[in-house]
Parts: structure tokens; sequence; C-alpha cells
DNA sequence: CATAAAACATACTAATTAGTATCTTATGAA
DNA sequence: TTCATAAGATACTAATTAGTATGTTTTATG
């Protein structure tokens, strides 16, 4: 990894922090710059615009977060349901780096850029769809093992799981980290009764 | 209603929608004057400032029309599982005004604002903490009639819920409103497990 | 009608924004 | 070492921003 190289994943990555707290938008290349070791001059040779660096952003930085944490954890899983359970419970209790104000960076992401962006949109569109087919596979894994109920449609699951997430995250906003606990149980309640008896 | 208070609300109503489509730190103090008959005159004799706009703008056009399209229908109720459903139903197929693309007035302002502007985040919460009162009373009503099950957590279902709302209506951003007639069936069929047999 | 205050209009300001033009320095191959 | 290019630095620009200063017009009330 040379000088280079690094200097644009440092931008990238610092882009994302500051971006995940203040919103793209609210965030201006200046305070990019000024809250590490770049000058203009760099940023723009790296990137031809802003909105070119938010994209090679999603794709660099936030691809690869989301598959490690929402991806691999589910295609190994021997009982969909548990890890689909505890991968919530992880998501939400990891207070490492994620922060209950600022919600989930790729569903704030999508809230702020959707409607504004179309290159944004598409992107985050094939990461959610990625989460939601990981999971759907492996809930058509547990109905075909028995672990899961026949008559259950996984990825209308998938979609109302994802969702779901989505919307404790933005509640989280609103009414802090406490509201994740009572989400946890009655999703807990919810994925049970997908359960075979 | 005298004029002056008849061009307050039309700055109100028009920011609304301004910001509906636009978000609202995106939405400049030109971009409202400049779509109506309004100078900046105008907008800074009624408001000191455009976040004492934004609050009113919530307070005064986003929570009446909270309230009579999510608590009214509620209270009189007569089965709160089928009135739940119905609701989310008329929330996500009314394309009168609100539209997929720009998802959940209210929802979208939390998304944006709740960690930007503590005014908003409060009066915000105060609304969808409203729409959870209504729906767990509802539950709750529905328990003691013996239409919900007893082992039911009112409370717990409602942010269940709204939550689930507010996910579906940023998911809807990304894959347009498909998803919400996927996401309407799995509601359906999980509304229907509190049921009592 | 007179007049004071309310309601609005116009023209500015200072700060911030994305982006550019032009420079200097670092690096790697011949 | 030389030198071309990659990488980065500096100083600018034009547009946009929230907000202000200072005007003019409208409206209600005596």
């Amino acid at each position: 990894m040379n000088k280079a190289t690094l200097t644009r994943l440092n931008i990238l990555q610092k882009s994302f922090e500051l971006v995940y707290k203040n919103g793209y938008q609210a965030t201006s290349i200046d305070d990019i710059i000024a809250t590490m070791k770049v000058t203009k001059g760099a940023f723009f040779y790296h990137f031809k615009s802003k909105d070119e660096m938010g994209l090679a952003m999603v794709k660099e930085v936030m691809r690869p977060g989301m598959y490690d944490t929402l991806i691999i954890p589910l295609v190994a899983a021997e009982d969909p349901l548990t890890a689909i359970y505890e991968m919530m419970e992880g998501l939400l209790s990891d207070t490492l780096f994620f922060d209950a104000r600022y919600g989930c960076p790729a569903m704030s992401m999508i809230a702020e850029m959707a409607s504004v962006n179309e290159s944004f949109r598409e992107e985050l569109g094939f990461q959610v769809k990625q989460w939601q087919e990981a999971m759907s596979s492996s809930l058509e894994n547990g109905r075909k093992k028995g672990i899961v109920k026949q008559e259950v449609h996984p990825g209308q699951v998938a979609l109302f799981l994802t969702s779901g997430y989505a919307g404790i995250r933005n509640t989280g906003k609103v009414f802090g980290r406490e509201v994740y606990d009572v989400y946890l149980k009655e999703l807990k309640i919810y994925l049970e009764q997908l359960r075979c008896d």
C-alpha cells in the first residue's frame, strides 16, 4: 500500500465518520480536509468531485463493513432464527463506534440521499438487497431443514426484518438506545413464531 | 383569519412541501420565498430564524396532520388489529400527496434532524410517542375485550409497529412503492398472530 | 381623515460552499 | 543523477447561504 492510496483511503474513512455524525450534505469538503492532514489539492487530486468521493466512500468503506457484519454471520448459520436475532442484538449493542443518536450509517444515508443522488440510491439499494437476500436464503435453508415453518415466505420476512431494523435505528435517534431492548424483545417473539413447533 | 397570519401559514405550508421533497437543510430560505409571493422581509418578520420557522412547521403543520391520520382512526376502533392494518394500508397507498421516493415526512425529518436540533427531536419525539400510545391503548383495549391475546405487550408491539412503518418508508425510498405491498402482507400475518384464536 | 404600528419590500453583508488555476514537492524508472 | 510524472499545497473564484439594515406600504384605531 503506497502513500498515495493511503491518503485516499484516509479521506474516505474520515469522510465516513463525519458523514455518519453530521450527514452527507452537511459535511463540507473543508470540514473533511480540516480534520485531517490533507489539503484541498490532495482531495481534488484523488476525487473529481464531492459526490465522486461520496460514492467511493459508500462503495469502499460502507459496503465491506456491511458485508462483514450483515452477510458473513448468516451464510454459515445453523439456525437462521437464532442467527438473525443474535445479529440484530449485536448490531444494536455495538456502542464501540455506532451511536444510537446517529442511527445506522446506511439507513441514514438512504434517508438523506436516495432521492437526491441516483448513484447513491443504486449502490445503497444493492447493499440492502444483499442483506435481504442473505436473510432470505438463510430462512429458506432453515425451512428445508425443518427449523422454519413451511408457510413462511423468506423474502417477505427478510424485507420485514431489514425494514424493522432501519425503523428502530431511526426511532433510537429520538428516544435513545433504550428502545433497542424493547424492540429486541418483540423481535424475539416474532422470530420464534416462525419456528416449527 | 387576517392576511398576516395567512402569509405565515402559507410560508409554513410551502416550507413543509419543499422540506418534504428536498430535506430541511437543503431547503434554503431563498428557495422558500422564491416559490411563493413572499419576500425575505416578510419571512423574517414572521420568524426570527430558519430554525424557528422549521419548528413552527413541525408543530403547526406536521403535528395536526399526524393527529388526523394516525391518532383519530385508532381511538374509536372496534377491532384494533384490523384498524392498525387498515391505517398502515392507507398510509402506504395514499399517493395523493406522499411519494414513495420521499418517504414519510416525519421519519425523514427525524433521520435528518434528530441529532442536529434538540427542539426538533423533542417535538418529533412527542408526535411519535403519541402515535405509539394511541396504538398501545388501542391494543390494550382489544386485549380487555378478548380480541387480542393476553400475552401481548401493547407498548412493545406499538414500538415494533411504528418502527416497522418508519423502516418500510425508508426502504421504499430505495426500491419504490412495490415493497409496500410485500410489507403489508407480512404485517397482516404478524398482526393476525396477535389475535385470540 | 390622521397616524402609529404592523406587515412587507429591497438591497445589502459576511460566512461558507464546491471547485479551479497554478504552483511546489515527492517518487520511481532510466 | 536526471527528469517526467504523480501527489500534494496554496490562493483564488463564483455561487449560495442565513441574516440585517433600512426602507415603503397596509391596516386598524382614535
